[in-house]
DNA sequence: ATGTTC
């Protein structure tokens, strides 16, 4: 990665803030970026969270402040969020293999009249259009069906055992990324924060983040639809964005921005998601927390980690919860295995033991839904 | 992350 600025030493190192102890597994090139990026010209506060781990630009699961814009911290996929819903299907009521079927529907994203009105409703007529409305999109984006296995804290929920959720994480689709590709190159040195460079970015940024958060819902209104049922948002929260905080910018990067004090946190196919509640005393957090458990191993390491062999790919589509996983693309199936990633129970305790979160509800997989087609 | 693509 590097300091992108050659030459230039920076006066001072930001204040870092980890929020995570020995037990949880961070990898070594995670705690590098996060120091590196402290170093980079403007910045003052950095917080890294238990689901810490290596990314493009910087790490991945951390939140930056600083003095100017830099749209690498935001990263391609601006307004990335997980959103989850309360469906109002009985457990007994969900078969899996249906559900699992009726599904595919989100492959074809939203119809184009129901998305017109959803953006016309965002303000964004005009702005950015509707094409891949209500896709889910590719890397670890899903739309998952849960199910409620223990409510912690009755008192920041409805919710109760038995009941049925979709957690939804997407983001702006070709959106984003193509805001960022389209910027000049100064953005590698950061935007100042009344330059007109800035003013653009943020223009766009913006539109993208509701653009996205239209998405979620869409997604959502499809896969409620398929099943039979209507979904009610509790929370919809953004990890990937930038926004002012006291006089300053505040990145984050795959870390929450709470919404009403509840965020989700994914865990995997094969672990529990929880919901979770965010006093926000902690001011070195950044107002920020975990959006999930974080990878513990890249991408391509995990093509060496399983075998290819056709019992040993199908057995990545049932989870030890007896769940489902629709993803017809070999190479994202194995990626995105439920080993990929750290143990969500892990985070959450360190999370809960430096006061930044409590659980609320448990959330077990039932139906993970990434993508029907793919390569063969 | 991606209207990515050997």
């Amino acid at each position: 990665m590097g300091n992108p600025i050659s030459g230039e030493r920076s006066a001072a190192c930001a204040r870092i803030s980890k929020f995570y102890n020995r037990a949880a597994w961070i990898d070594g090139r995670a705690e590098e970026q996060l120091e590196q990026v402290a170093g980079w010209p403007g910045m003052t506060a950095v917080a890294g969270f238990p689901d810490l781990h290596p990314g493009r630009f910087g790490p991945v699961g951390a939140a930056f402040l600083a003095d100017r814009i830099w749209p690498q911290l935001v990263g391609p996929d601006i307004g990335c969020g997980m959103a989850l819903f309360r469906l109002d299907l009985p457990r007994r009521r969900l078969k899996l293999d249906k559900a699992a079927r009726r599904l595919a529907v989100l492959e074809d994203g939203a119809d184009l009249h129901q998305a017109l009105a959803a953006l016309d409703a965002a303000g964004l007529t005009g702005l950015i259009g509707p094409e891949a409305l209500g896709t889910i999109g590719g890397g670890n984006h899903f739309c998952e069906v849960q199910v409620v296995d223990e409510v912690m804290d009755h008192t920041r929920t409805d919710l109760q055992k038995d009941d049925l959720c979709l957690l939804v994480h997407s983001g702006s689709r070709g959106r984003g990324a193509g805001i960022f590709q389209g910027l000049d190159d100064s953005w590698k040195q950061g935007f100042a924060a009344e330059s007109d460079a800035a003013a653009r970015y943020l223009a766009l940024h913006d539109a993208a983040i509701r653009w996205a958060r239209v998405n979620r819902a869409l997604i959502a209104s499809s896969a409620s639809e398929a099943l039979g049922c209507e979904a009610r948002l509790i929370c919809d929260t953004v990890h990937n964005h930038v926004v002012p905080h006291s006089d300053s910018w505040l990145h984050r990067k795959g870390a929450a921005c709470p919404e009403g004090g509840l965020v989700p946190l994914a865990g995997s196919r094969e672990a529990p998601s929880y919901l979770l509640e965010v006093p926000d005393t902690v001011p070195e957090a950044l107002g920020s927390v975990s959006h999930g458990a974080g990878r513990k191993y890249d991408r391509s390491s995990m093509h060496g980690r399983i075998r290819k062999t056709r019992s040993d790919l199908a057995a990545l589509t049932r989870t030890r919860f007896g769940g489902r996983v629709i993803c017809g693309d070999r190479d994202l199936l194995l990626e995105e295995a439920g080993q990929a990633y750290k143990d969500p129970d892990q985070v959450l305790q360190n999370l809960a033991g430096f006061g930044l979160a409590n659980a609320v509800a448990r959330l077990l997989p039932l139906v993970t839904f990434k993508t029907t087609g793919g390569a063969a």
